[in-house]
DNA sequence: TCCTTTTGTCAACGAGCGTTGATTTACGAC
DNA sequence: GTCGTAAATCAACGCTCGTTGACAAAAGGA
């Protein structure tokens, strides 16, 4: 047992993370399938038994990576007015930050487990928000239709990059997004 | 050269379009990476290797089978006040009928050219109608925006299938999603 | 019938994949 | 130095993939 100073990281802690990182970048970037064990340990200049040897098996190294940390904010503060707004910067902030989603969502088409990830994801964040705002009765509906839409957003900004979407600027997202939220959710459509 | 009465479709036209049958169905189902060549084969009944004589590669079955045939309505003669309803039907045949629209999406996430063939559909069928609805300086902000919307529908309902969107009824989603379309176009927002 | 063309089968190739187990290197503790 | 353990390497496994070329069967015209 090796006892290092606790202000230097330890070696196998370093080598952990740098195939973290690498994992999460390619997994971004080209999705589950296209990505090969071989590549992130090629991009974490180390030997591909090792990602392996720490990891268990691809599987498992994208389920850990592919996990977003979905700190969803305190939106039973927010007017009611402002949902829909405060909705959009929330996401725009997961996407563009360093959660998992994009990981996510670029493999969630051709992947059963990534898309089930996402289902929960928005059944436990937007759901409960949209169901605390109207009649419950209509709350599926309604969160569906906001749904629709801000994974589409994501999708077109994201993933495809469709470069009109990628050109539209944070301020008119969240003023025009934000405004169809805000109609969906059937709270004063502005 | 053979010549066979014209009504009776000739054994190879019956196993190609069986091919085409297979590979459609795989690929809609689990994106281009997912489907193998021996698993089209083995569901059209088949040898692996009739498929490659028949369609020379992967590649080219895919791309054969995923251009979808976007037979764009006359959307000039529709009301400026009703494009947003008329795009969304428009896209709602769309993607039930019989186009490749759904194979496309499915592997566009991780499948460069999959996606850029998505974009040249949006560019010619869907920007040319918000660009002569409105000012021409703001129809890629405008265009985007629709985009974003149209390819979340397609996106949350037919790839992922997420429950509250699947269960939402034609009607609702015209309407809705309509109204939102009507929105962005930037033509009295209803 | 024989011959030609079309259509289909079969076995195998080379390559790439995830994964494994044995082996070697690095390095702090004594 | 020497030892023991953690970390990293290496070669190889079994498998699946897309693709190929040689060969067999079927079909139609003469």
């Amino acid at each position: 047992m090796s006892l290092m100073p606790p202000w230097k990281i330890e070696k196998s802690e370093r080598t952990r993370s740098a195939i973290e990182d690498a994992a999460r970048q390619l997994f971004a970037e080209r999705g589950y399938e296209r990505t090969t064990i071989r590549e992130i340990a090629a991009l974490a200049q180390i030997d591909p038994a090792l990602v392996i040897r720490y990891f268990g098996s691809k599987d498992e190294l994208f389920s850990l990576v592919a996990e977003p940390d979905l700190q969803l904010p305190n939106l039973s503060a927010i007017a009611p007015s402002r949902i829909g707004e405060a909705l959009v910067r929330h996401f725009l902030d997961m996407w563009e930050g360093g959660s998992g989603m994009p990981i996510l969502l670029r493999s969630a088409a051709s992947n059963a487990s990534a898309a089930q990830s996402l289902e929960r994801i928005f059944a436990r964040q937007v759901f409960p928000v949209i169901a605390s705002a109207g009649e419950p009765s209509t709350a599926p509906q309604r969160a569906g239709l906001v749904a629709s839409q801000l994974l589409g957003l994501a999708l077109t900004r994201y993933i495809l990059k469709l470069p009109p979407v990628v050109a539209l600027d944070r301020d008119t997202i969240v003023r025009e997004i934000g405004g169809t939220i805000q109609r969906y959710i059937g709270q004063s459509p502005k």
